[in-house]
DNA sequence: TTGGGTGCAAATGATTTGCAACATC
DNA sequence: GATGTTGCAAATCATTTGCACCCAA
């Protein structure tokens, strides 16, 4: 759960994100609960967001403009990757074991410890590559 | 060069830039030209370092709070990536070769052309996990 | 001379926070 | 009824931009 009170702006979060999977910024989602006539503070979706970013409940995306956006862990929740399309925003999985162990290679090389890495990969898609 | 004219701010900028080894936002890098008694406005360096950057003389490293770093290109301007340390902000330079052919692969995989990458690993390096 | 460059202050944009009103448990 | 939540507006923060003035070529 998200915090300790089921409220009617935090359903309506959890319950849109569900149905997306794209990377999506504060913003967008605010603008889309709109759309669906649930009128939330922004501040809220903020809020709510964040929360759920610490609860491990979503994964963040820093965008090249420096805008964070969120996606939904998939339920399996093991560590993957990002392919997400420049163009139409489509994300998918990527599990590569062979990445986790060059990564934990390369950081014995130079000495270094608790290495984090959050690779994601822009390109663009296949369906958006033929249009 | 930066644009068409030298000017006491981009030499100064540049020289900066020259001595400095880990990401630093726009502005640390104001802040240092200030202690080194160079007075330049806060908006000049925004605006160099945005050109510099555009002609390939600066990478840039987004910190997870959305905040923008910059660090020279090495002159050698091969494709690497780093790995830098959360405590000192130390960079390393890695090339992996395996890593690159192991993207193609993935991309190639899902559909996914003209695939970027920027890998960047946080850690702790020897001399931080030391103290 | 002259157009690019600079500084400053105002504008932007994303995100956070203070606080009083409010809803859930 | 107590405490976590919300909304709104104000506050932050990083970054950009408008514009009059300035300087390198």
């Amino acid at each position: 759960m998200i915090g300790q009170r089921v409220t009617r702006q935090r359903v309506a979060i959890a319950e849109l994100l569900e149905s997306v999977d794209e990377f999506r910024s504060a913003q967008q989602i605010h603008q889309m609960l709109q759309q669906r006539g649930q009128e939330i503070g922004l501040a809220t979706v903020y809020r709510t967001l964040n929360a759920m970013v610490e609860q491990g409940q979503l994964e963040v995306l820093l965008q090249p403009t420096g805008e964070h956006t969120y996606l939904r862990c998939e339920p399996r929740g093991e560590h993957h990757h990002h392919l997400v399309c420049r163009t139409c925003g489509r994300t998918v999985d990527v599990a590569a074991p062979e990445l986790e162990q060059l990564v934990e290679a390369l950081a014995a090389q130079h000495d270094f410890r608790d290495v984090e890495h959050s690779i994601d990969f822009l390109g663009t898609c296949q369906d958006c590559a033929r249009a």
